[in-house]
DNA sequence: TAGGTTTGTGCAATCGATTACATAATTACA
DNA sequence: TGTAATTATGTAATCGATTGCACAAACCTA
């Protein structure tokens, strides 16, 4: 009853072999008109549907792709996937998600379980750069299993990746701080080992220099991307000589927390103190103290991530492509960071 | 050098047939030691990878999960997704993403795609109930492929589902504005066909019935999830007469718009007007005026989903089972909706 | 030492679809 | 009418792993 219908089945009903109703089925031209009509309609008629797991393990395709992510239940994330799937489904892909949850075992288990089953490619945002990752991801790219990072990179050859220009975002944002005369600029930082946050807090400092402030070391915190962090910061930050006037935080998350804990404390927002966060979380625009930050077009992200992958798996040449996609931030200078300048 | 080494390159390297390496390598106790240990050395040298997709023609399982939702970029999605994968990655499943953008064709598509692809097991939450779907989805049924519906379900035979009370979670949230002191309440509702917002519906009139408040067709509009959606409604509701004192809304973001809406307007929340959401997305907690909203907790939903799938799929028995899970709301309390009460 | 067990491997089919090559049937053309 | 060209289909191998059955070797037991 749950018997699945196989072409051996259409070629006994029709008295023909297999090779004839697979060829009717793909529409080889050498079939006859009578044959293919006639496997079409049996086809239909016994419901069949084409077993994609034998055909893969023939052409030695899968149709499928991996996505690794530290966490799907973060706006960022659920974005890019979103592009992915949308992308990547039109042209026969499924997408499978694995997340690591930041920790590297399961990053390793998950690229060693994806390249198992034969996924056509990876697409990653690293949680966690190791000796032992590096092994791993290593043998992702010698198996020539085509291999894209987005967001959060790696430096590796012949690797291609999606990001964005964090570095200009941080700067931009900085900018926009100093512009509205904030003169002592803290910076919360996150995990310096990876490339967006370093580049964030490059951005800040090349702003800094740009403008001609002084960069202060005790301005920076590295905090983890959640309110209490946030909020502990400011508590450090205001304990400081002289405090800070303005935040240009690699979280959304922390200028939340960052902007709860100024303002129990009377901290007038922004006329005293400014704020620029960075991911554009829905929160920020819909707070009555709506929050400035960058956007990371993380749709667009995904949606690049896919095309990157597409161009590797459909070029037949020899070469390796290696490609960088560097996407543009952009400022989403809200309340928090919006003092009204008569001058 | 990307070739792949197979258990057929094992055994000849070995001098023995490939049945032996397979035996050896999956712990069959009919292998010598000595054999066994040359033979996963012999592996582990040449850096075999099992091929899943042949050991899945084969045993007819392909370990993979599909789970269609209507977008993946929600809270709610991304979050009930979380939970699915956690709760199958270790019983070495993958978890298939497949978006239906509320569009009935894709749905069909996807769901067919996916029987092609042989996953074992598909969990949905539907977008569309139509005619069409209907077949297709008892084609599922009929393929003894298990299928359970989480959150938006649709009443079948012999499909399982998970949701929250949503009837319960509707009383509940009303019963808070009528304590609160409320007196007439209106309703933003969604698309009716849907039971999630039925049984919302269904629970905000019994909350009315039991506390002996009029029920006012008037107070009732179907809007969409969104902010302007909202908005609009409040601007209707305020023209009535009189006009409703407290909002339950079935959509958070309704619910926003509607206290944006409210607060442009000069109408104190909450002293003189209560709104209460469902959802508890995110910025309800980050709010200044944060926002009462139902907790659907879905990271639970996921889990739950993904048990009653193992359960099924490992279930020997001829018997289907059919289980319904409902998981109940859990009401959180914020400040749209809490007066401060002296009585 | 003959006959019966046990142990460890090999053989070959299988899962379902595809495809290079072979072949039968038909048509074309001189 | 004979031969070449064309057309449509069949045969069988292949992708990689698994497994029922067969079988040889070694080990027991009376």
């Amino acid at each position: 009853m749950d018997q699945k219908t196989t072409i051996y089945d259409i070629a006994k009903a029709l008295d023909i072999t297999a090779a004839t109703v697979s060829r009717a089925l793909n529409n080889n031209p050498k079939i006859s008109e009578v044959t293919r009509k006639l496997v079409l309609e049996t086809a239909a008629k016994m419901n069949y549907k084409q077993n994609r797991l034998a055909q893969s393990l023939r052409s030695g395709k899968s149709n499928n792709v991996g996505v690794i992510v530290p966490r799907i239940d973060s706006n960022f994330f659920a974005s890019v996937i979103r592009g992915i799937e949308e992308e990547l489904r039109p042209e026969g892909y499924h997408v499978i998600i694995c997340q690591t949850n930041e920790d590297e075992m399961r990053q390793i288990e998950n690229i060693s379980t994806l390249l198992n089953a034969q996924v056509d490619g990876i697409l990653m945002s690293i949680s966690n750069v190791s000796e032992e990752n590096d092994h791993v991801i290593q043998n992702v790219v010698d198996k020539n299993v085509p291999l894209i990072f987005f967001d959060r990179k790696k430096k590796m050859d012949g690797v291609s990746s999606v990001t964005i220009n964090d570095l200009e975002g941080g700067y931009l944002a900085t900018k926009n701080l100093i512009e509205q005369g904030c003169k002592r600029i803290a910076h919360l930082t996150g995990d310096q080992s990876l490339e967006i946050y370093d580049n964030r807090n490059k951005g800040y400092q090349k702003a800094l220099l740009d403008s001609g402030l002084p960069f202060n070391p005790d301005y920076v915190f590295q905090v983890k991307s959640n309110v209490d962090a946030g909020r502990q910061a400011v508590d450090r930050l205001l304990s400081l000589n002289p405090p800070p006037d303005g935040i240009f935080s690699s979280s959304d998350f922390a200028a939340l927390g960052a902007i709860q804990e100024l303002k129990e404390r009377g901290v007038r927002i922004p006329e005293e103190f400014c704020v620029f966060g960075f991911g554009n979380e829905p929160f920020t625009r819909f707070m009555e103290l709506s929050i400035s930050s960058v956007d990371q077009s993380p749709l667009e992200m995904g949606r690049m991530t896919a095309k990157v992958f597409l161009e590797q798996i459909n070029n037949t040449d020899k070469i390796k492509i290696e490609k960088k996609v560097v996407l543009n931030p952009e400022l989403h200078i809200r309340k928090s960071s919006s003092r009204n300048l008569s001058s």
